[in-house]
DNA sequence: TACTAAAGTTAGATCATCCTAACATCCATC
DNA sequence: GATGGATGTTAGGATGATCTAACTTTAGTA
Protein backbone atom coordinates (compact mmCIF):
# COMPACT_ATOMS: atom_id res chain seq x y z
CA UNK A 1 0.00 0.00 0.00
CA UNK A 2 1.38 3.23 -0.90
CA UNK A 3 1.43 6.28 0.66
CA UNK A 4 -0.25 9.42 -0.48
CA UNK A 5 3.39 11.10 -0.96
CA UNK A 6 4.64 8.30 -3.01
CA UNK A 7 1.55 8.42 -5.15
CA UNK A 8 2.22 11.92 -6.08
CA UNK A 9 5.66 11.16 -6.78
CA UNK A 10 4.80 8.66 -9.01
CA UNK A 11 1.94 11.06 -10.79
CA UNK A 12 3.61 13.61 -11.13
CA UNK A 13 6.31 11.65 -13.17
CA UNK A 14 3.84 10.30 -15.30
CA UNK A 15 2.71 14.12 -16.33
CA UNK A 16 6.27 15.06 -16.84
CA UNK A 17 7.37 11.70 -18.60
CA UNK A 18 3.82 11.95 -21.02
CA UNK A 19 4.58 11.31 -24.31
CA UNK A 20 1.60 13.62 -25.78
CA UNK A 21 3.60 16.56 -23.90
CA UNK A 22 6.90 17.71 -24.99
CA UNK A 23 9.09 15.60 -22.36
CA UNK A 24 10.26 12.18 -22.32
CA UNK A 25 12.29 12.37 -19.30
CA UNK A 26 12.06 13.76 -16.13
CA UNK A 27 14.63 14.76 -13.69
CA UNK A 28 15.24 15.29 -10.02
CA UNK A 29 14.71 18.99 -9.98
CA UNK A 30 11.83 18.85 -12.42
CA UNK A 31 9.90 16.63 -9.69
CA UNK A 32 11.13 18.96 -7.12
CA UNK A 33 9.77 22.06 -8.86
CA UNK A 34 6.60 20.38 -10.18
CA UNK A 35 5.71 18.69 -6.12
CA UNK A 36 7.03 22.11 -4.61
CA UNK A 37 10.15 20.13 -2.61
CA UNK A 38 13.49 20.52 -2.31
CA UNK A 39 15.58 18.30 -4.54
CA UNK A 40 17.19 16.93 -1.90
CA UNK A 41 13.91 15.44 -0.38
CA UNK A 42 13.30 14.12 -4.21
CA UNK A 43 15.75 12.07 -4.23
CA UNK A 44 15.53 10.67 -0.81
CA UNK A 45 12.27 9.34 -1.98
CA UNK A 46 13.56 8.48 -5.48
CA UNK A 47 15.65 5.87 -3.64
CA UNK A 48 12.76 4.54 -1.79
CA UNK A 49 10.64 3.96 -5.15
CA UNK A 50 13.38 2.40 -6.68
CA UNK A 51 14.23 0.32 -4.09
CA UNK A 52 10.69 -0.90 -4.42
CA UNK A 53 10.88 -0.55 -8.13
CA UNK A 54 7.86 1.65 -8.85
CA UNK A 55 10.68 4.20 -10.83
CA UNK A 56 14.12 3.46 -12.96
CA UNK A 57 17.26 5.31 -13.03
CA UNK A 58 20.91 5.60 -13.05
CA UNK A 59 22.99 7.91 -10.23
CA UNK A 60 22.79 11.69 -11.97
CA UNK A 61 20.56 9.64 -14.84
CA UNK A 62 16.77 11.13 -16.21
CA UNK A 63 14.22 8.80 -13.99
CA UNK A 64 11.22 6.78 -15.83
CA UNK A 65 8.44 4.79 -14.32
CA UNK A 66 8.64 1.00 -14.36
CA UNK A 67 5.46 -0.74 -16.17
CA UNK A 68 4.22 -1.47 -12.35
CA UNK A 69 4.79 2.67 -10.76
CA UNK A 70 2.95 3.61 -14.37
CA UNK A 71 0.14 1.44 -13.66
CA UNK A 72 -0.48 3.18 -10.03
CA UNK A 73 0.03 6.23 -11.70
CA UNK A 74 -2.16 5.71 -14.36
CA UNK A 75 -5.06 4.59 -11.42
CA UNK A 76 -4.19 7.33 -9.34
CA UNK A 77 -5.10 9.52 -12.62
CA UNK A 78 -8.19 7.90 -13.12
CA UNK A 79 -9.61 8.17 -9.43
CA UNK A 80 -8.35 12.07 -9.66
CA UNK A 81 -10.71 12.80 -13.40
CA UNK A 82 -13.31 10.59 -11.89
CA UNK A 83 -14.08 12.42 -8.54
CA UNK A 84 -13.65 15.71 -11.23
CA UNK A 85 -15.99 14.56 -13.05
CA UNK A 86 -18.35 13.64 -10.23
CA UNK A 87 -18.13 16.91 -8.23
CA UNK A 88 -18.59 18.93 -11.62
CA UNK A 89 -21.65 16.55 -12.93
CA UNK A 90 -23.16 15.45 -9.56
CA UNK A 91 -22.64 18.12 -6.94
CA UNK A 92 -22.15 21.14 -9.29
CA UNK A 93 -18.73 22.44 -8.61
CA UNK A 94 -17.27 24.67 -10.95
CA UNK A 95 -15.16 23.43 -13.10
CA UNK A 96 -12.15 25.87 -11.52
CA UNK A 97 -12.52 24.91 -7.55
CA UNK A 98 -12.63 20.36 -8.49
CA UNK A 99 -8.97 20.08 -8.82
CA UNK A 100 -7.60 20.94 -5.38
CA UNK A 101 -10.74 18.65 -3.85
CA UNK A 102 -9.70 15.73 -6.40
CA UNK A 103 -6.07 15.59 -4.94
CA UNK A 104 -7.48 14.26 -2.03
CA UNK A 105 -9.82 11.91 -3.18
CA UNK A 106 -7.75 10.63 -5.68
CA UNK A 107 -5.73 8.95 -2.80
CA UNK A 108 -8.84 7.02 -1.18
CA UNK A 109 -8.25 3.28 -1.53
CA UNK A 110 -11.34 1.07 -2.45
CA UNK A 111 -11.13 -0.57 -5.95
CA UNK A 112 -14.96 -1.11 -5.58
CA UNK A 113 -15.35 2.53 -5.00
CA UNK A 114 -13.76 3.38 -7.88
CA UNK A 115 -15.66 0.91 -10.13
CA UNK A 116 -18.51 1.81 -8.91
CA UNK A 117 -18.19 5.33 -8.96
CA UNK A 118 -17.16 5.12 -12.59
CA UNK A 119 -20.66 3.01 -13.23
CA UNK A 120 -23.02 5.84 -11.61
CA UNK A 121 -20.92 8.48 -13.78
CA UNK A 122 -22.07 6.29 -17.01
CA UNK A 123 -18.29 5.48 -17.62
CA UNK A 124 -17.13 8.79 -19.05
CA UNK A 125 -14.79 9.28 -21.28
CA UNK A 126 -13.22 12.55 -20.31
CA UNK A 127 -12.93 14.81 -16.96
CA UNK A 128 -14.24 18.75 -16.78
CA UNK A 129 -11.13 19.88 -18.11
CA UNK A 130 -11.16 17.21 -21.44
CA UNK A 131 -8.57 15.46 -20.36
CA UNK A 132 -9.20 11.25 -20.85
CA UNK A 133 -10.32 8.77 -17.97
CA UNK A 134 -7.90 6.16 -18.54
CA UNK A 135 -10.47 3.24 -18.54
CA UNK A 136 -10.36 0.22 -16.16
CA UNK A 137 -8.09 -1.76 -18.19
CA UNK A 138 -5.97 0.98 -18.31
CA UNK A 139 -6.79 1.91 -21.89
CA UNK A 140 -7.13 5.90 -22.53
CA UNK A 141 -9.73 7.57 -24.51
CA UNK A 142 -8.09 9.87 -27.64
CA UNK A 143 -6.55 13.22 -26.42
CA UNK A 144 -7.28 16.04 -28.35
CA UNK A 145 -4.42 17.46 -30.02
CA UNK A 146 -5.04 20.43 -31.97
CA UNK A 147 -4.43 23.73 -30.60
CA UNK A 148 -6.76 26.35 -31.83
CA UNK A 149 -3.82 28.42 -32.39
CA UNK A 150 -3.22 26.15 -35.25
CA UNK A 151 -6.55 26.46 -36.37
CA UNK A 152 -7.38 28.45 -40.42
CA UNK A 153 -8.80 31.33 -40.78
CA UNK A 154 -12.16 30.40 -41.65
CA UNK A 155 -12.01 26.79 -40.02
CA UNK A 156 -14.81 26.07 -37.43
CA UNK A 157 -14.17 23.73 -34.33
CA UNK A 158 -14.69 22.25 -31.21
CA UNK A 159 -13.47 23.26 -27.82
CA UNK A 160 -12.17 19.71 -27.02
CA UNK A 161 -10.05 19.87 -23.18
CA UNK A 162 -8.52 23.11 -21.59
CA UNK A 163 -3.78 22.57 -21.75
CA UNK A 164 -4.03 25.04 -18.61
CA UNK A 165 -6.16 24.19 -16.01
CA UNK A 166 -5.29 27.00 -13.42
CA UNK A 167 -8.34 28.23 -11.80
CA UNK A 168 -7.82 31.56 -13.01
CA UNK A 169 -8.05 30.96 -17.26
CA UNK A 170 -10.93 28.44 -16.13
CA UNK A 171 -12.80 31.69 -14.78
CA UNK A 172 -12.21 33.57 -17.61
CA UNK A 173 -13.31 31.08 -19.89
CA UNK A 174 -16.01 30.58 -18.06
CA UNK A 175 -16.67 34.71 -18.48
CA UNK A 176 -16.88 33.94 -21.99
CA UNK A 177 -18.97 31.64 -22.01
CA UNK A 178 -16.31 28.88 -23.38
CA UNK A 179 -16.70 25.74 -22.50
CA UNK A 180 -15.94 22.40 -23.56
CA UNK A 181 -17.99 21.42 -26.45
CA UNK A 182 -18.18 25.11 -27.47
CA UNK A 183 -18.20 25.94 -31.13
CA UNK A 184 -15.88 28.31 -32.42
CA UNK A 185 -15.11 30.17 -36.08
CA UNK A 186 -11.63 31.83 -36.11
CA UNK A 187 -12.37 35.01 -38.01
CA UNK A 188 -8.97 36.37 -38.26
CA UNK A 189 -5.11 35.92 -37.02
CA UNK A 190 -3.24 39.10 -36.41
CA UNK A 191 0.62 38.21 -36.98
CA UNK A 192 2.01 40.99 -35.30
CA UNK A 193 1.22 39.15 -32.15
CA UNK A 194 0.04 35.77 -33.01
CA UNK A 195 -3.78 36.96 -31.41
CA UNK A 196 -7.04 35.49 -33.14
CA UNK A 197 -10.40 36.85 -33.96
CA UNK A 198 -12.94 34.59 -32.95
CA UNK A 199 -16.92 33.71 -33.33
CA UNK A 200 -18.30 32.21 -30.23
CA UNK A 201 -22.26 31.42 -30.14
CA UNK A 202 -22.75 35.00 -32.48
CA UNK A 203 -20.08 37.10 -30.41
CA UNK A 204 -17.17 37.95 -31.69
CA UNK A 205 -13.71 38.62 -29.36
CA UNK A 206 -10.38 38.70 -29.40
CA UNK A 207 -7.80 36.74 -27.79
CA UNK A 208 -3.94 36.67 -27.17
CA UNK A 209 -1.53 33.70 -28.56
CA UNK A 210 -1.22 32.71 -25.01
CA UNK A 211 -5.30 32.15 -24.97
CA UNK A 212 -4.97 30.41 -28.02
CA UNK A 213 -2.20 28.32 -27.22
CA UNK A 214 -4.11 26.80 -24.20
CA UNK A 215 -7.25 25.26 -25.94
CA UNK A 216 -7.31 22.38 -27.80
CA UNK A 217 -10.10 21.68 -30.26
CA UNK A 218 -11.61 19.12 -32.68
CA UNK B 1 -5.35 22.22 9.82
CA UNK B 2 -5.41 18.56 11.84
CA UNK B 3 -3.48 15.56 10.77
CA UNK B 4 -5.88 12.41 9.57
CA UNK B 5 -4.60 10.57 12.87
CA UNK B 6 -5.17 13.96 15.27
CA UNK B 7 -9.11 13.63 13.46
CA UNK B 8 -9.02 9.98 14.55
CA UNK B 9 -7.27 10.82 18.23
CA UNK B 10 -10.72 13.04 18.42
CA UNK B 11 -13.32 10.84 17.04
CA UNK B 12 -12.52 7.74 19.11
CA UNK B 13 -12.33 10.59 22.08
CA UNK B 14 -15.90 11.48 21.10
CA UNK B 15 -16.95 7.61 21.01
CA UNK B 16 -15.74 7.03 24.14
CA UNK B 17 -16.92 9.84 26.08
CA UNK B 18 -20.44 9.89 24.27
CA UNK B 19 -23.26 10.35 26.96
CA UNK B 20 -25.88 7.92 25.76
CA UNK B 21 -23.39 5.55 25.73
CA UNK B 22 -22.22 4.26 29.12
CA UNK B 23 -18.93 5.84 29.95
CA UNK B 24 -18.38 9.27 30.10
CA UNK B 25 -14.50 9.08 30.79
CA UNK B 26 -11.49 7.87 28.92
CA UNK B 27 -8.29 7.10 29.68
CA UNK B 28 -5.40 6.19 27.77
CA UNK B 29 -5.37 2.59 27.79
CA UNK B 30 -9.23 2.92 26.26
CA UNK B 31 -8.06 5.37 23.69
CA UNK B 32 -4.90 3.28 22.88
CA UNK B 33 -7.40 0.25 22.83
CA UNK B 34 -9.69 1.43 20.66
CA UNK B 35 -7.50 2.53 18.36
CA UNK B 36 -5.14 -0.62 18.12
CA UNK B 37 -2.44 1.89 19.14
CA UNK B 38 0.51 1.08 21.92
CA UNK B 39 -0.46 3.31 25.23
CA UNK B 40 2.80 5.15 25.12
CA UNK B 41 1.76 6.41 22.05
CA UNK B 42 -0.98 7.81 22.47
CA UNK B 43 0.51 9.61 25.55
CA UNK B 44 2.56 11.29 23.25
CA UNK B 45 -0.57 12.33 21.07
CA UNK B 46 -2.33 13.95 23.92
CA UNK B 47 -0.07 16.09 25.38
CA UNK B 48 0.19 17.29 21.67
CA UNK B 49 -3.71 17.65 21.46
CA UNK B 50 -4.09 19.41 24.85
CA UNK B 51 -1.12 21.75 23.41
CA UNK B 52 -3.44 22.66 20.57
CA UNK B 53 -6.28 22.97 23.32
CA UNK B 54 -8.25 19.76 21.74
CA UNK B 55 -8.06 18.01 24.59
CA UNK B 56 -7.93 18.61 28.33
CA UNK B 57 -6.81 16.32 31.43
CA UNK B 58 -4.33 16.25 34.30
CA UNK B 59 -1.42 13.92 34.63
CA UNK B 60 -2.53 10.78 35.25
CA UNK B 61 -6.08 11.51 35.46
CA UNK B 62 -9.17 11.14 32.83
CA UNK B 63 -9.24 12.87 29.27
CA UNK B 64 -12.10 15.10 27.88
CA UNK B 65 -12.91 17.19 24.50
CA UNK B 66 -12.59 20.53 24.95
CA UNK B 67 -15.41 22.77 23.09
CA UNK B 68 -13.03 22.90 19.64
CA UNK B 69 -12.18 19.06 19.94
CA UNK B 70 -15.79 18.16 20.14
CA UNK B 71 -16.45 20.73 17.22
CA UNK B 72 -14.04 18.91 15.44
CA UNK B 73 -14.65 15.15 16.18
CA UNK B 74 -18.20 16.03 15.65
CA UNK B 75 -17.64 17.49 11.83
CA UNK B 76 -15.41 13.79 11.45
CA UNK B 77 -18.63 12.33 12.34
CA UNK B 78 -20.61 14.24 10.29
CA UNK B 79 -18.91 13.50 7.01
CA UNK B 80 -18.26 9.67 8.08
CA UNK B 81 -22.07 9.30 8.08
CA UNK B 82 -22.48 11.31 4.94
CA UNK B 83 -20.44 9.25 3.18
CA UNK B 84 -21.72 5.96 4.65
CA UNK B 85 -25.27 7.17 3.41
CA UNK B 86 -23.44 8.42 0.22
CA UNK B 87 -22.37 4.74 -0.74
CA UNK B 88 -25.16 2.86 0.31
CA UNK B 89 -27.65 5.34 -1.45
CA UNK B 90 -25.75 6.51 -4.48
CA UNK B 91 -23.34 3.57 -4.92
CA UNK B 92 -25.19 0.84 -3.76
CA UNK B 93 -22.92 -0.50 -1.04
CA UNK B 94 -24.22 -2.75 1.57
CA UNK B 95 -23.93 -1.39 5.22
CA UNK B 96 -21.49 -3.98 5.90
CA UNK B 97 -18.85 -2.53 3.20
CA UNK B 98 -19.36 1.37 4.18
CA UNK B 99 -17.55 1.92 7.49
CA UNK B 100 -13.94 0.96 6.07
CA UNK B 101 -14.21 3.45 2.93
CA UNK B 102 -15.64 6.26 5.13
CA UNK B 103 -12.71 6.06 7.45
CA UNK B 104 -10.94 7.36 4.87
CA UNK B 105 -13.48 10.03 3.27
CA UNK B 106 -14.32 11.37 6.12
CA UNK B 107 -10.86 13.27 6.54
CA UNK B 108 -11.57 14.87 3.25
CA UNK B 109 -11.73 18.69 3.65
CA UNK B 110 -13.56 20.59 2.00
CA UNK B 111 -16.34 22.33 3.86
CA UNK B 112 -18.35 22.75 0.18
CA UNK B 113 -18.41 19.21 -0.60
CA UNK B 114 -19.99 18.09 2.56
CA UNK B 115 -22.73 20.86 1.92
CA UNK B 116 -22.91 19.67 -1.37
CA UNK B 117 -22.90 15.97 -0.60
CA UNK B 118 -25.10 16.45 2.24
CA UNK B 119 -27.46 18.79 0.14
CA UNK B 120 -27.45 15.95 -2.74
CA UNK B 121 -28.18 13.14 -0.07
CA UNK B 122 -31.39 15.29 0.51
CA UNK B 123 -30.01 16.31 3.78
CA UNK B 124 -30.45 12.64 5.50
CA UNK B 125 -31.16 12.50 9.61
CA UNK B 126 -29.26 9.04 9.73
CA UNK B 127 -26.66 7.35 8.15
CA UNK B 128 -27.34 3.38 6.96
CA UNK B 129 -26.72 1.90 10.46
CA UNK B 130 -29.61 4.31 12.15
CA UNK B 131 -26.66 6.79 13.63
CA UNK B 132 -27.87 10.06 13.85
CA UNK B 133 -25.66 12.66 11.28
CA UNK B 134 -24.98 15.80 12.95
CA UNK B 135 -26.36 18.80 11.31
CA UNK B 136 -24.34 21.79 9.68
CA UNK B 137 -25.33 24.23 12.79
CA UNK B 138 -23.94 21.21 15.22
CA UNK B 139 -27.41 19.88 16.31
CA UNK B 140 -28.17 15.91 15.93
CA UNK B 141 -30.95 14.54 15.24
CA UNK B 142 -32.36 12.27 18.21
CA UNK B 143 -31.16 8.57 18.80
CA UNK B 144 -33.40 5.50 19.26
CA UNK B 145 -32.62 4.10 23.00
CA UNK B 146 -34.76 1.32 23.07
CA UNK B 147 -33.50 -2.01 23.04
CA UNK B 148 -34.83 -4.66 21.03
CA UNK B 149 -34.77 -6.97 24.47
CA UNK B 150 -37.08 -4.79 26.73
CA UNK B 151 -39.56 -4.57 24.08
CA UNK B 152 -42.37 -6.20 26.01
CA UNK B 153 -44.14 -9.26 24.87
CA UNK B 154 -46.75 -8.91 22.26
CA UNK B 155 -45.55 -5.50 21.65
CA UNK B 156 -44.34 -4.53 18.03
CA UNK B 157 -41.91 -2.45 17.31
CA UNK B 158 -39.04 -0.94 14.26
CA UNK B 159 -35.57 -0.81 13.78
CA UNK B 160 -33.97 1.89 14.07
CA UNK B 161 -30.64 1.37 14.42
CA UNK B 162 -27.94 -1.17 14.39
CA UNK B 163 -26.09 -0.46 18.22
CA UNK B 164 -22.89 -3.29 16.91
CA UNK B 165 -21.97 -2.35 13.30
CA UNK B 166 -19.41 -5.17 12.67
CA UNK B 167 -19.53 -6.76 9.66
CA UNK B 168 -20.34 -10.20 10.62
CA UNK B 169 -23.52 -8.77 12.43
CA UNK B 170 -25.03 -6.75 9.67
CA UNK B 171 -24.31 -9.65 6.93
CA UNK B 172 -26.85 -11.87 9.84
CA UNK B 173 -29.36 -9.39 9.49
CA UNK B 174 -29.09 -9.07 5.77
CA UNK B 175 -29.87 -12.76 6.01
CA UNK B 176 -32.70 -12.48 8.19
CA UNK B 177 -33.88 -9.42 5.91
CA UNK B 178 -33.97 -7.21 8.47
CA UNK B 179 -32.49 -3.83 8.08
CA UNK B 180 -33.44 -0.18 9.49
CA UNK B 181 -37.87 0.03 9.35
CA UNK B 182 -38.06 -3.68 9.56
CA UNK B 183 -41.62 -3.96 11.59
CA UNK B 184 -40.96 -6.18 13.89
CA UNK B 185 -43.35 -8.15 16.89
CA UNK B 186 -42.17 -9.77 19.81
CA UNK B 187 -44.02 -13.07 20.31
CA UNK B 188 -42.07 -14.53 23.06
CA UNK B 189 -39.23 -13.95 25.28
CA UNK B 190 -37.30 -17.05 27.00
CA UNK B 191 -36.32 -16.08 30.66
CA UNK B 192 -33.78 -19.02 30.82
CA UNK B 193 -31.21 -17.39 28.45
CA UNK B 194 -32.76 -14.00 27.14
CA UNK B 195 -33.59 -15.56 23.91
CA UNK B 196 -36.82 -14.35 21.74
CA UNK B 197 -38.96 -15.18 19.24
CA UNK B 198 -39.99 -12.67 16.65
CA UNK B 199 -42.00 -12.33 14.31
CA UNK B 200 -40.72 -10.34 11.01
CA UNK B 201 -42.84 -10.41 8.07
CA UNK B 202 -44.63 -12.76 8.73
CA UNK B 203 -41.48 -15.41 9.43
CA UNK B 204 -41.50 -16.36 12.96
CA UNK B 205 -37.48 -16.61 14.20
CA UNK B 206 -35.53 -17.11 17.50
CA UNK B 207 -32.65 -14.50 18.36
CA UNK B 208 -30.12 -15.06 21.28
CA UNK B 209 -30.13 -12.26 23.76
CA UNK B 210 -26.92 -10.87 22.71
CA UNK B 211 -28.79 -10.07 19.56
CA UNK B 212 -31.72 -8.37 21.19
CA UNK B 213 -29.13 -6.24 22.50
CA UNK B 214 -27.85 -5.35 19.62
CA UNK B 215 -30.49 -3.61 17.88
CA UNK B 216 -31.97 -0.07 18.56
CA UNK B 217 -36.13 -0.08 18.02
CA UNK B 218 -38.76 2.89 18.20
C1' DT C 1 39.79 20.96 -24.19
C1' DA C 2 39.00 23.39 -19.78
C1' DC C 3 35.77 25.91 -16.91
C1' DT C 4 31.71 26.86 -14.86
C1' DA C 5 26.80 26.72 -14.07
C1' DA C 6 23.14 23.55 -13.67
C1' DA C 7 21.73 19.29 -11.97
C1' DG C 8 22.07 15.75 -8.72
C1' DT C 9 23.72 13.70 -4.26
C1' DT C 10 25.10 13.38 0.58
C1' DA C 11 25.28 14.68 5.44
C1' DG C 12 22.99 16.09 9.21
C1' DA C 13 18.83 18.00 11.28
C1' DT C 14 13.67 18.37 12.44
C1' DC C 15 8.99 16.76 13.13
C1' DA C 16 5.09 13.46 13.32
C1' DT C 17 3.93 8.97 14.43
C1' DC C 18 4.73 4.86 16.06
C1' DC C 19 7.26 1.26 19.03
C1' DT C 20 9.51 -1.37 23.53
C1' DA C 21 11.18 -1.29 28.06
C1' DA C 22 11.40 0.71 32.27
C1' DC C 23 9.46 3.60 35.67
C1' DA C 24 5.69 6.17 38.42
C1' DT C 25 1.16 6.71 40.26
C1' DC C 26 -3.42 5.35 41.59
C1' DC C 27 -6.82 2.72 43.78
C1' DA C 28 -9.36 -1.44 45.26
C1' DT C 29 -8.76 -4.85 48.49
C1' DC C 30 -7.17 -6.94 52.42
C1' DG D 1 -3.30 2.00 56.10
C1' DA D 2 -0.17 -1.07 53.25
C1' DT D 3 0.31 -3.10 48.75
C1' DG D 4 -0.02 -5.25 44.11
C1' DG D 5 -2.10 -4.95 39.75
C1' DA D 6 -4.02 -1.68 36.60
C1' DT D 7 -3.18 2.55 34.61
C1' DG D 8 -0.35 6.19 32.99
C1' DT D 9 4.31 8.34 31.92
C1' DT D 10 9.11 8.70 30.42
C1' DA D 11 13.24 7.43 27.96
C1' DG D 12 15.12 6.07 23.95
C1' DG D 13 14.70 4.35 19.29
C1' DA D 14 12.72 3.56 14.35
C1' DT D 15 10.74 5.30 10.07
C1' DG D 16 8.85 8.53 6.62
C1' DA D 17 8.99 12.93 4.92
C1' DT D 18 10.80 17.11 4.88
C1' DC D 19 14.56 20.82 5.22
C1' DT D 20 19.54 23.46 4.65
C1' DA D 21 24.21 23.41 3.52
C1' DA D 22 27.89 21.43 1.39
C1' DC D 23 29.62 18.48 -1.96
C1' DT D 24 29.99 15.88 -6.73
C1' DT D 25 28.97 15.11 -11.41
C1' DT D 26 27.47 16.42 -15.92
C1' DA D 27 27.25 19.13 -19.84
C1' DG D 28 27.27 23.43 -22.45
C1' DT D 29 30.34 27.09 -23.79
C1' DA D 30 34.36 29.68 -24.32
MN1 LIG E 1 -7.13 18.07 -11.71
MN1 LIG F 1 -8.90 17.54 -14.81
MN1 LIG G 1 -18.99 3.74 10.27
MN1 LIG H 1 -22.50 4.27 10.47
Amino acid sequence: MLSNTEENYLKALLYLTAEDAGKKEAGTNDLATHLGLKPATVNDMLKRLKEKEYVSYKKYGKISLTRSGKDIAMFVMRKHRLWETFLCEVLEFSWDEVHEVAEQLEHIQSDKLTERLDKFLNYPDYDPHGDPIPKSNGKMPPRATTLLSSVAVQQSCTVAAVKDTSPVFLQYLEQLSIGIGTKIKVLEKISFDGSMTLLVEKDKLTVSEKFANSLLVD
